[in-house]
DNA sequence: TTGTACGCGTTATCAG
DNA sequence: CTGATAACGCGTACAA
């Protein structure tokens, strides 16, 4: 039995405009009327309909959501509490687009437009995942997620990817380490060419010879982490320490490390990225670079809802600290050469 | 720059309910007219507002998302990508009610009437935590995720706890188990009380004694699978296999065992629940019962569609399948007692 | 302070 | 086969 306007207006003796004004907090209507109203909006359980307000007011109180198929990140669930918190906050509910298709004609524009939603959220996409250039170019705000695209109103934030590496190498530089390797990711993701990018920073920052040989790419999984440290046994030289873009890939570099007889921390030590819950428990326990993606999610649609409610405001680009989780899979470089 | 249907009326030449027929592929119109529209269409790039469309049909041709907050379920992803794949062929999008609230006035057929959604999904709710009964009494066609609420048009789906565990039991019976204790979730969960139920019976089937002593209720983590391997030990005979509702308990049941003296799969069986990627790797590889969650999120957006575009359906009720992965965690009972 | 009437963009009905 | 026109439920000038 559902109840509109109208008949809230019947049962309090009013008219519709006026029981318009009570629910949107109108300045001109007397504090009796205004009770009155109220009490048979609550009496009735009365909720507006938001198709109906959203037609008339161009808005719907609601954010597009555009994610990528096959998200397997690890972390994508602290995101969405993240999100969850602020969306809460400032009234949203989120519409997850998935009517995405490949096809060139598709168009995120009028998919969102079709939708009527305030703003966009977009996450987990490459450069050239879809044509972001017409989303960029359109007066629909939006909150790009790991990608540093930006628009007249648009913005993005993701972690600190390039100081995430410089730390992690100046803290085994520290220890003492000089012969560093590197476990990237895919070397056309965002991330990945910024954390490569951090990596190389350090390592010149530290007045150490960048190497080739100490680069592995690979695609985040353990099994590349395997190969990886497999290729770095073979150099003339073999690292002292290993830095990976993924925790997976640490652990699969511990295993080769194992199999070949080196022991961690003693013999090698390794660093992850992104702080998996089983990282705490792994034997040694692992030194990894946490993402503060509650953070990123809850600052995502923060920034979005300023976007939004703010017309000249300039597009918002965040870069969130990381923070290095120092545990046991790192130690002092004993390599006497 | 909007188009609207009536600016593609105009250009086309012909009248807006003309256009609309095109659009929704009625049958009286001639191919003419019919083709110069569409090509009208496709030039403008025209694509109706669903926002008007819901408020004149009543539907919107989106599902709702309930979610409980701060999720943490590790195959949560697996969900979702089970729940987009069939999204996109059933041709909803989908919006995640975030606003949520938990004081007792909040009523989530209100919230879903607002926004005109066509059905509803709702996922990691206990029973009382939120009013479901009204849920179930209005007619808002509703799938329930791993919570068995039935209503004239809300059905669910999860998996086999039960049988998953008779499986498990079996499973270390027929390697000459007799002793084998058990590591609980939560008392009062609806995924824990059935996989306790399936535990008990499969002991009973087994011609097992059951004792309180061999069940201990945690809370899925590592910690609580540690403490129950403690406790378990204490027993005047200890088990020599452990069934656990999660990887990450059995992983802790693992360890302290290994504090005890104690080595995995010679001197102790130890069985997970999820199959979490790391369970692979681990030392030995974890043997664990894997749900189907891509299954699950697949066929609720499925069953569901079916309950909204069927009025007099019979309610689904789906139990899928587990899978139990054998891998080295569990070996043949050397108990020679 | 309150009410009337129109419009938001679409679909459905019914007359032509 | 095509086209007026009335809904859908709400917000808001404007009139009272």
């Amino acid at each position: 039995m559902v109840r509109t306007i109208r008949d809230i207006a019947k049962s309090a003796g009013v008219s519709v405009s006026t029981v318009s004004k009570v629910i949107n907090n109108y300045p001109n209507v007397s504090d009796k009327t205004k009770e009155r109203v109220l009490r048979v909006v609550r009496e009735e359980q009365f909720v507006p309909n938001s198709t109906a307000r959203g037609l008339v007011k161009g808005s719907t109180q609601t954010l597009g959501l555009f994610l990528t198929t096959g998200l397997t990140h690890p972390y994508f669930v602290q995101l969405l509490a993240g999100l969850e918190e602020s969306l809460k906050e400032s009234g949203y509910d989120l519409i997850y687009l998935a009517q995405i298709d490949w096809n060139p004609e598709y168009s995120l524009v009028r998919h969102c437009r079709s939708r009527n939603v305030d703003g966009v959220l977009i996450f987990g996409f490459q450069r050239n995942d879809l044509n972001f250039d017409e989303m960029l170019q359109s007066e629909i705000p939006t909150m790009f997620i790991d990608l540093d695209l930006i628009g007249s109103r648009a913005g993005f934030i993701t972690s600190d990817n390039v100081d995430s590496m410089r730390q992690a190498v100046s803290y085994l530089t520290g220890l003492g380490h000089r012969k560093i390797a590197f476990v990237a990711g895919y070397q056309d993701s965002y991330v990945g060419k910024l954390r490569f990018e951090g990596y190389r920073q350090g390592i010149q920052e530290s007045d150490l010879p960048y190497s080739s040989e100490y680069t592995f790419f690979g695609d985040f999984t353990r099994d590349s982490g395997y190969a990886a440290m497999k290729q770095f046994l073979e150099c003339s030289a073999p690292p002292t320490a290993v830095i990976c873009c993924s925790d997976m890939s640490a652990l699969g570099v511990i295993e080769a490390a194992a199999e070949a007889g080196l022991t961690v921390p003693q013999d090698l030590s390794v660093i992850g990225f992104d702080d998996i819950e089983i990282s705490r428990y792994t034997n040694p326990p692992l030194t990894t670079i946490r993402q503060d993606f509650q953070t990123i999610g809850r600052q995502a649609v923060l920034q979005l809802d300023q976007l939004i409610r703010t017309p000249h405001i300039a597009p918002p680009t965040l870069i969130i600290p990381t923070e290095l989780i120092i545990r046991g899979s790192c130690g002092i470089c004993r390599d006497s050469e």
